[in-house]
RNA sequence: GGGCGCGUAGCUCAGUUGGUUAGAGCGCACGGUUCACAUCCGUGAGGUCCGUAGGUUCGAGCCCUAUCGCGCCCA
């Protein structure tokens, strides 16, 4: 027999308990390919984790996501599924790659200094030091991950995927190398692809220039830019076909400003004529939409930048400027040259960098690509005949209308970290070789010297094959024939189309199965105020720090429960205390349970004989597990939870604990019963909260369980004890078996009757524990009153020997507060406390809104509403009018009394 | 320009397939040293029916239309 201490405390508890899961093997599958006995018959369940960033720190999103996934996991491993949560983490090319060359450079040396493999090896060191710490950060959050399983993206067999998965690409002719249109990255000096260009709005102005008339100096063409250093790399000027102002300028020439290059005016329909003067000029290499028109007009792509965004040679007077710098100088030149019309205010929307915010360049440049529209049939396909489903439904949409419109996908990075692109170009023949293994010469010519691309591929590259890189493939392994297709995806939406449509399309297209049946999005974690996180804003949380002070648990629960799917969530520190107190509340429970287990009889003297609260509290647990149940099966977690809560807290610990406490008291068979009651509803809560709050509830348990082993009585479950909480069965849903109802109306009845005698010495400021007297007059439910009478006595602080119970009563007692409970009558004789001509009033009240009520119900069923709803519906009216009639009585004969 | 989400108590949010004048936490007011818990217990106030205006329906916070405000995504 142990003495709890009095508070739950979680520091003592979480790391001992999350060594001892992982310790215990309970976070691997318990039916598993790769050990003796395995059975494939078995249905698994799987998730593979959204991979975060090697270098990266814990952060609230995942904080979310791991408590979302071990949520998951950890029901259906309950559930009796072979679970598997695959953890990993990716290389993050960009971030790592960064991170180290600012630690390079506090070391006063660069990447450049270092070179590319010298560097490289310097990453990997990095990665060995620091790659840990997430992973660590996620144990801390209760992650019941398969660690044994754990992946990395440039781990060799994942390496291996990606090199296959390219050189198929290849050889279906989906890959390509080509000189296109890219965004460009000055700062990072590579190019990004356009999921990783955000725009944003900012003040700006609209350049207004003439474009002269190469044959007639004195005639020009007002034009309009945002991008004055463009201007160096025009190479037309466009307008509408059918704009009269312009019409006569069309296969003239006109002069480039300051460079005085000679380039003609063209007619297209793109052109609009609403916008700035209708006259627009024509840069093929650095505006995406120019770039089409050039391409139409068969016009050359003058570039005009350099991979530091300064002006090159093609920028004549201006070369060597950075490419700001140029924009001031060349409209100040063209001020004085007298080109400039006018400059106003205008609102621009500027490409930056998702990371580091720079603003990014597109510009023309030789770049590997995917064909990806094949993919993305697939990949659509698969959600439209609902192979893979999308929760919440409304982001299909979002899906289709992404795939429907996507353009080929950007995939080399002018990066070192990362998957280099397994081509190799011979300086003799000059063609390419493709190759799952590096090959030593060329496989068109025979020729020795050859040398690899320089670049790596996009880090989503590898990602994208995540879900089954990770068990196995390309091999056929026990694991990948097992547990692929993996179960539900669960990730934020604002990676719907980084990620998960990327995932689908390669899934597709290398393994011919979706890889996961379901999608489940959630948003974005953001302060109290629904504002978003951030450094600058000074108003993030660190997920450690409240985890330190708070609690695993209640952070876990906070998120969970505050969070519905898809929708955004405002966490507070406030919401993680009230968690906190949760967390506290259950073991406080606990606590009380396992001493009334410690104190209760050895063996039952005779059969159960329930009382009302017994079967009350019952009734209560079954419909709780049957919500429970319906709630995950639609994903509902949140709600779930809540109601898990709501049980827990404001029915078990506040009714039936305190009801328990005079049950135990009775001793013997009652007390033992009891007991057993108390025991059975917190075995069954802690299973249902394990899932949220898997820690208190896991330690707990374990102290449960202890104390009902150390009674022979039979205080333990049918099924026995499982090892641990983590791997205990979920409680199952079983059918109503018809009493519930009454026996539930019956205790609602004692609730409110005790609940409006509390009130009543409150408002009448009855001494606190002072025991009064009372008559009840109960009608036909004096037999439910009579049975209750001790639990009346103590909570509503009765004086138990002058507690008279009648069905009704000859004459109304005078000069005593009188309440009335539908068809109850109770009598506080608080002779010198009541003011009769207050009580007239407070009963005249009471009287009126009960004949509103009456009048609207009458109303109601005198209405067709009577006929065409369905009759459970208006019988549920009808007794409703019933009570208030009731009421109605009572109230007019204390009126009458008085 | 297209699409989506949100707008419910002072604050932050829940609200099963529409069922009948809405809930929680925090905050607030008042009262509590009852042997599980002050990280607590009890009582209460607070929404003139859920942004606004219409509509469908016997019945709408939940469905439809329009409109205002806030936010997001895509172009």
């Amino acid at each position: 027999m142990t003495e709890l201490p009095k508070a739950y405390d979680f520091k003592a508890a979480e790391e001992r308990i999350y060594r001892w899961w992982e310790e215990r093997g309970y976070f691997a599958p318990f039916n598993d390919p790769r050990k003796p006995g395995f059975d494939p018959g078995k249905e698994p369940f799987v998730i593979s984790i959204p991979p975060a960033n090697v270098t990266g720190e814990l952060h609230l999103g995942h904080a979310l996501f791991v408590s979302m996934e071990d949520l998951m996991i950890r029901y259906y491993r309950m559930k009796g599924y072979s679970a598997m949560w695959l953890p990993g983490t990716d290389h993050a090319g960009i971030a790592t790659q960064l991170q180290v060359e600012k630690a390079l450079a506090r070391e006063g040396t660069s990447r450049a200094a270092l070179g590319r493999e010298a560097f490289v090896q310097r990453v990997w060191e990095w990665k060995h030091k620091y790659g840990s710490i997430i992973t660590s950060q996620i144990r801390r959050l209760g992650a019941s991950c398969d660690w044994q399983r754990e992946r990395f993206t440039l781990d060799e067999g994942l390496s291996r995927a990606v090199r296959e998965a390219f050189v198929r690409l290849y050889e279906k002719g989906l890959i390509y190398r080509g000189r296109r249109m890219v965004n460009w990255s000055p700062g990072l000096g590579t190019a990004v692809s356009d999921l990783e260009v955000e725009y944003s709005s900012e003040p700006g102005y609209l350049y207004y220039f003439k474009y002269v008339l190469a044959d007639d100096p004195a005639e020009y063409i007002p034009v309009a830019t945002t991008r004055p250093e463009t201007i160096l790399g025009d190479t037309a000027v466009a307008v509408h076909p059918e704009d009269d102002r312009y019409r006569k300028y069309v296969g003239r020439k006109v002069l480039v400003p300051i460079l005085n290059r000679e380039v003609p005016v063209i007619a297209d329909e793109y052109v609009d004529r609403e916008f700035g003067t209708g006259a627009l000029k024509i840069t093929p290499a650095h505006d995406p939409n120019d770039y089409l028109i050039g391409q139409r007009f068969n016009l050359p792509m003058i570039n005009i930048l350099t991979p530091q965004a300064k002006i090159n040679e093609n920028g004549g007077p201006y070369a060597g400027q950075d490419r700001f710098e140029c924009r001031k100088k060349l409209w100040a030149d063209m001020h004085a040259a007298g080109l400039v019309i006018k400059e106003e205010p205008y609102q621009l929307n500027v490409p930056r960098s998702q990371r580091g915010g720079e603003i990014v360049e597109p510009m023309v440049s030789t770049q590997w690509f995917i064909s990806i529209k094949p993919l993305a049939e697939a990949a659509l396909e698969a959600v439209r005949d609902g192979r893979i489903r999308i929760v919440p439904e409304r982001f299909t949409k979002v899906y289709y209308n992404w795939l429907e419109n996507i353009e080929d996908w950007c995939i080399s990075r002018q990066l070192w970290w990362g998957h280099r692109i397994p081509v190799w170009y011979c300086e003799d023949c000059g063609r390419e070789t493709v190759s799952r293994i590096d090959p030593a010469v060329c496989a068109h010519c025979g020729s020795a010297a050859i040398r690899q691309d320089e670049d790596v591929l996009d880090t989503w590259f590898s990602s994208g094959l995540w879900p089954f890189s990770t068990l196995g493939w390309p091999d056929e392994t026990p694991d990948y024939k097992y547990f692929f297709p993996t179960s539900i995806m669960e990730t934020g939406y604002d990676i719907l189309f980084f990620w998960v449509a990327r995932m689908i399309m390669f899934s597709l297209e290398f393994t011919g199965k979706v890889p996961f049946h379901t999608v489940y999005l959630h948003g974005i974690i953001r302060d109290e105020h629904g504002q978003k996180m951030s450094k600058t804003k000074d108003n993030s949380i660190d997920p450690l720090g409240v985890m330190d002070e708070l609690g695993t648990d209640a952070l876990r629960f906070t998120l969970l429960v505050g969070s519905t799917p898809g929708n955004d969530t405002n966490l507070s520190i406030r919401k993680v205390e009230a968690n906190r107190n949760f967390a506290n509340k259950i073991w406080n429970a606990g606590r009380f349970v396992i001493g009334a287990l410690n104190q209760a009889p050895e063996e039952p003297t005779g059969d159960p004989d329930w009382t009302l609260a017994d079967s009350w509290i019952w009734a209560r647990l079954q419909a709780l597990v049957r919500d429970v149940d319906r709630l995950f099966s639609t994903y509902q977690y949140g709600e779930a939870g809540r109601q898990i809560y709501e049980f827990f807290w404001s029915e078990f610990a506040d009714w039936y604990l305190e009801i328990a406490k005079l049950q135990l008291a009775e001793g013997g068979n009652r007390a033992y019963h009891t007991a057993h009651t108390l025991a059975r509803i917190l075995d069954t809560s802690l299973r249902l909260l394990h899932p949220f709050t898997p820690y208190v509830t896991e330690e707990l348990w374990g102290h449960l369980k202890r104390a009902c082993q150390e009674k022979p009585g039979g205080y333990s479950p049918a099924g026995g004890w499982e090892e641990a909480l983590i791997i205990a069965r979920y409680p199952e849903p079983r059918p109503e078996e018809g009493w519930e109802q009454d026996r539930g109306a019956d205790f609602q009845l004692v609730q409110e009757t005790i609940r409006a005698i509390r009130n009543a010495r409150m408002e009448k400021k009855v001494t606190p524990g002072l025991r009064i007297p009372a008559t009840i007059a109960a009608g036909a439910r004096l037999p439910v009153f009579q049975l209750q009478k001790q639990v009346l006595a103590a909570l509503a602080y009765l004086d138990p020997e002058q507690l008279l119970l009648a069905d009704s009563l000859a004459e109304k007692p005078q000069g005593q507060l009188a309440l009335v409970i539908g068809g109850v009558e109770v009598f506080l004789p608080l002779a010198d406390l009541v003011d009769m001509d207050a009580e007239r009033e407070r009963l005249q009240k009471e009287l009126a809104e009960v004949e509103s009520q009456i009048t609207r119900l009458e109303e109601l069923l005198a209405s067709p509403f009577a006929e065409r709803a369905p009759a459970a519906v208006v019988d549920k009216e009808r007794q409703k009018l019933a009570v208030y009639h009731e009421t109605a009585a009572r109230l007019r004969e204390q009126l009458a009394a008085l």
